[in-house]
DNA sequence: TATTAATATAAGCAAAACTTATGGATAAGC
DNA sequence: GCTTATCCATAAGTTTTGCTTATATTAATA
């Protein structure tokens, strides 16, 4: 065997910097630091006794050296995917690795779960709550359900649904509070997730052309959405919150919905995998099922399923 | 890319594994223990999940998923290495590591190397004293020059020269001990190097049908037969050498050679070196130029240079 | 049945692969 | 021209992986 292959643990780092020409963003994907790529290049020029990247400006540039390397190693790294792909089917019965955000995961799925496991009693499903982009492809997560657009193009995604988010509060306040129209929200405790992005209250106010004044004091922010309704479920305040999270309260009269407004477009799940799992058959399995209870809890109309390709 | 090329280290000790069935030859062949490729193969099979040896008595046999991925393993691992060749043809300018053991290092190599050194400035030649076989192939040894036939048929081997082994001592150590006849030498102190092998003074004894009494005293053992070279040179004893570490002092007339009498067939002395070194043009230019020192110091008669190709 | 050969496993050590902190070089903006 | 931002390089420290050694287990052979 060839004694160069001793070093074949260096092409990883030199694979992800070829493509990209930056050492930056290879770390970024392999989810490692700058640092370790700068010396795991610098090892393997070594061991070859090639000279592979050069700097420009900011950037690293292949040499023609390293290009010629880098469309074997590129070719070989292909090579064993294939071969790991024909080795690596799993049976369907086992454990499946499912992440989501605290909210989705404590409101809606894991009350939901039972059923899975009543009908699926060999595949043994973990929630690992996590809103962490990049885990899916470098642990042991099979399943990701994400808010948003996922940015990681190597893995599957779809997008499951796209939740209106509205105003919700405790039917009491309706009263206590006078709530007739918009603008009397402002009047009221107003509850707030970390980083709501486009889902803010200053986002769902401008849809009636009102502004929050500057000097509103009642204002509460929480980390998570299940903290704000958890806090409007006991009546404090008002919150804006996607519909998959409080339809049950609202059908149950624990929540109401005072106005028809709601932020558009809504707020996007997104469904992401590994198609290359071993688990694949497993996987398979669990979005199955999930696609079909969020069609008969109503959170997916029959008729929007079909977008569930995407 | 795929996570799965985390694991890519571990492939060494699987191809290696797969191509023997064996754990111990992958080990042997690998320079590891067989502990290791052990332990590698597990931690494959863990990260797969996939078993890819299963035990048939004594030896491991590849299931169906073994060989698919070996299959794959090999073709990849064939692709980096084409890779690697055509990147790494090194100029002849630079360092050239080359090892022997002592004797010949410092009788007959290190003292004719300023020719090299003057033909061949661009070249600095490292001297590494060491008798280890399988260094070559895992270490930066680039040149190996070692006696008696080596094992490894991975590395490009050839025959040297076979030098003659026979009897040498000091010229007034012939006229003290009245030295006529072999028999005359049990009375003399003999000098011999540790684990001799067939160059031993019973085989030597043995031709003239004579065998060493086993109340013999006077024997002296040396670690090297450099040693033992430059005690007989001080007048004390007589030691069985080799032809070419002995060649100059007997033309100066240090030593003679009592005897023609000499062991067949004499001490073999190849030449080993790794053809798929990235110093490959170092290497040749200096292995024609020892080639060439050989014959030039009579070592080995032009007649005898076709033999170099072996 | 005892011995030998081969792999499996546990514990410990060494080497490799990282991280963190910081410096140097370059590009972009003011 | 200076400042800021971005990117890689390097040193030192930490963590993880890859080994070794010792021993146990399994299977073949005499």
């Amino acid at each position: 065997m060839d004694k160069r292959l001793r070093h074949i643990a260096l092409l990883r780092c030199f694979a992800a910097a070829a493509k990209y020409e930056s050492y930056s963003q290879a770390a970024q994907r392999l989810a490692i630091t700058q640092a370790a790529v700068s010396q795991q290049i610098r090892s393997l020029e070594e061991v070859l006794a090639v000279k592979l990247f050069v700097r420009h400006g900011r950037s690293m540039r292949l040499t023609p050296q390293g290009k010629t390397l880098y469309q074997h190693v590129d070719d070989a790294f292909t090579t064993l995917s294939a071969g790991f792909d024909k080795v690596q089917v799993e049976p369907a019965e086992g454990v499946l690795n499912v992440t989501t955000g605290l909210s989705f995961a404590s409101i809606w799925l894991v009350p939901k779960l039972w059923k899975f496991s009543a009908r699926y009693p060999d595949i043994k499903v973990k929630i690992i709550v996590s809103t962490e982009l990049e885990s899916l492809r470098y642990s042991d997560i099979d399943v990701a359900i994400r808010q948003g657009d996922a940015t990681d193009h190597r893995v599957h995604q779809e997008t499951l649904f796209i939740d209106p988010v509205f105003a919700v509060c405790a039917p009491q306040l309706v009263e206590t509070a006078r709530i007739a129209q918009p603008a009397d929200l402002l009047n009221c405790l107003l509850v707030e997730a970390e980083d709501p992005g486009r889902f803010s209250w200053a986002n769902w106010f401008s849809l009636s052309d009102l502004t929050i004044p500057r000097h509103k004091r009642d204002w509460l922010e929480v980390s998570t959405l299940e903290m704000g309704i958890n806090a409007v479920l006991a009546g404090q305040g008002i919150c804006l919150a996607s519909y998959c999270l409080v339809k049950d309260l609202i059908n149950s009269g624990l929540l109401v919905r005072p106005f028809p407004l709601q932020i558009e477009p809504g707020q996007r799940f997104s469904l992401l995998y590994d198609p290359n799992s071993p688990r694949k058959p497993r996987i398979d399995i669990f979005t199955d099922w999930l696609k079909q209870e969020l069609i008969d809890d109503c959170i997916v109309s029959p008729s929007d399923a079909g977008q569930f390709a995407r």
